[in-house]
DNA sequence: GATGAATGAGAGTTCATTCAT
DNA sequence: AATGAATGAACTCTCATTCAT
């Protein structure tokens, strides 16, 4: 009533600044990351996000709103890291494989990033469509490029003839479920870095497909 | 699904009043297997266990006691079968892990066992003691008895020297994601059945830590 | 069905057989003295009374019934206590009120005795009935006695012209209070025996009515 | 009575948001007076307020919380008017006694205060706290502030050597029995005001305790 | 007579959501 | 834009009471 222009008398809103439903979803990652969704209460967010409640709502309708965002946005995010890095490596399949292996270390470095895999997993069953997006944009895209770089070292001879999208699998569950397990269990997370960890997981995956042997695997001593 | 027959809408049971707490610890699986932790209502448990919801209160002094005795209920099942499997199976390496890795098949086509440690990954942050548990009891011990079958398998020559532990998740880890990719993704499923995967999984593992090249892998067409 | 004989199909009770309800009775009291009413719950009262839950039902129909038989019958044996107390006491009524006066003291050492005004205080709005039942049959047989001594001591010009009803209040209420405050306040409770205290209240109190002055009082020192 | 008029049906309120909390108090005293506390619902409260059950637990995290900040409300009021009124009497410990005497009469005129201690008596057992916090904060100040009178009274010759503390509870105890009586029995409440009844106790107490005969007591005839 | 088993009807408490300002 | 205040609709848990055996 003081703000507004009495000339225009528009009750409702729909115009959304920019900059603050980002600090909001930004906030929200905070406190979804460590409580998950349903523990999480949307007053954890207005004070993570220094507004109040009813704050949220002007630009976000309901809850579940702020996580689909919050999901859409990371999973753009996530996507970025992944999307060219497969790319023009099919000359050489394994240092494009590996490559890509070594982006997994450095991206789940961030916790926030790690975070997000373990949230759509959790909450896969109440968000039906949120999980399915990211199988959509993240999940087929990831495996297509490391199926595409298998497939090429199958074609060159390098790998043996096993199924692509399965030894994609093998490759990268392990790192999944390493982020998974460290977040799921931090307990019991013994403090070797994953840099350390994907060499090791490489280095066996690559002796599991090989055609011919390979050089002797160092294993690490955690 | 076993618990409340949809085909036949016979409202009454036939009590048997010394097996009712695993009555509802099964309609629990059944309604947590849907519908994970904090979206269970007590009601219904109740209901699919055909008991009022006072009645539960009966038998687990809470919400969380169910969840807990649930998780126990199957892990001991669970465990009394790798317990035995890895045992005794130290002459034969390779044997044993492949023993163990179908057991995993088995094990986990039944979907309401299956939603275990989906649930577990899920509620984790939130029941870190029951995380804990699950680690202690299931975890721990699954790795343990991989590891000893690598290490092995590796004094007797069979595998390379691999850092165990690693290669144990190596191993467990492609199984289990899969179960959980299943749940979550359930849009996504391929028909395969998982004593297929299994196989797989096993000869790319087999072939990653083998001393000396093994048979030709033969993949699987989804 | 199998100690009931069958030629007798009588399915409704209605004997109810005299040493089980006291016994009940004697343990609700128990319960309720330290728990009041809303606090207790039937299966303490049954645990109590070494019965389970469903059998009080039996001998009472409710919780409120119970409560009620419970405060009657201890009114019974209250009223028992003070009942001839009073009676021929007139030819020297400053003994007749110490010997009043010295019988409440012996009275509540039994603190299942004592639970009884506390208890009956505390429901009184719930049980205004039952209140009003000790009223007439406790409160005011036990002032009338008082009320006539007073009046004796008046008449026969021991007293001075006070009103009777009031002087007796004055007399039992420092009594009354202090088992409701020994109660309440476990924790001040210095260990003083109740006997101590009625003589010098009553002491304070005989100076106070007096015609002519009495001798000199001997405090005492808690 | 004085939260909800119930001439003036106006459902609605202005709002004074400073006030809630203590108008939620002054709507729980209310209902508590009349229903104590176990028997008082949330919901009572509330429709006693003009709120919703939800909007109480804005103000006070529980129910037990609410019944101490009652009392504690209550008795900050109390307390004040006894601190200053024992003060600075110990010149005339006779004025000043009497002058506390008179000042029980007023303060409990509103029937609502005076249901404090019937609720603080039926409920300490279950609330052993705030037992202790009402003896810290009412009785023992009380207690102190009339010890030290009479200790001045026995000092100056006017008193018999009396146990003061044992005296200061022989007059307190007909006045808080009183209004305990009047609740519990209100049937058998004459109407005769509270006034004219510290009158009479009051001068029953000093003539107990008189060094010398005083005047003549006059009694109350009811 | 007695009980184990069960339940209906709440109770306190929480929280996403709304709205007047 | 933003918020303090408020609430309705749950939810977990409790307990007096019932009933088949």
């Amino acid at each position: 009533m003081n703000v507004i222009d009495p000339n225009t008398s528009q009750p409702k809103w729909t115009r959304k600044p920019q900059a603050r439903p980002d600090e909001v979803l930004e906030a929200a990652l905070d406190v979804f990351a460590v409580n998950g969704f349903a523990a999480t209460r949307m007053d954890d967010i207005a004070k993570a996000a220094g507004l109040s409640k009813a704050a949220i709502y002007l630009y976000f309708p309901s809850k579940d709103d702020v996580f689909k965002a919050l999901v859409e946005q990371r999973i753009g995010v996530l996507q970025g890291h992944f999307d060219a890095a497969a790319k023009d490596q099919k000359r050489d399949p394994i240092a494009g494989l590996r490559h890509v292996a070594r982006m997994w270390a450095t991206s789940f470095q961030d916790l926030r990033v790690a975070a997000l895999p373990r949230i759509i997993l959790a909450e896969a069953l109440r968000f039906p469509d949120l999980a399915e997006f990211y199988h959509r944009t993240v999940i087929e895209r990831t495996q297509g490029a490391l199926v595409e770089l298998i497939q090429a070292g199958i074609d060159a001879g390098l790998f043996r003839q096993v199924e692509p999208l399965l030894a994609a699998r093998a490759l990268v569950s392990p790192l999944v479920f390493e982020i998974l397990r460290r977040q799921a269990f931090p307990a019991h997370n013994i403090g070797q870095p994953m840099e350390v960890l994907v060499e090791a997981v490489f280095d066996l995956f690559l002796n599991g497909i090989a055609a011919v042997p390979l050089q002797p695997f160092v294993g690490v001593k955690p």
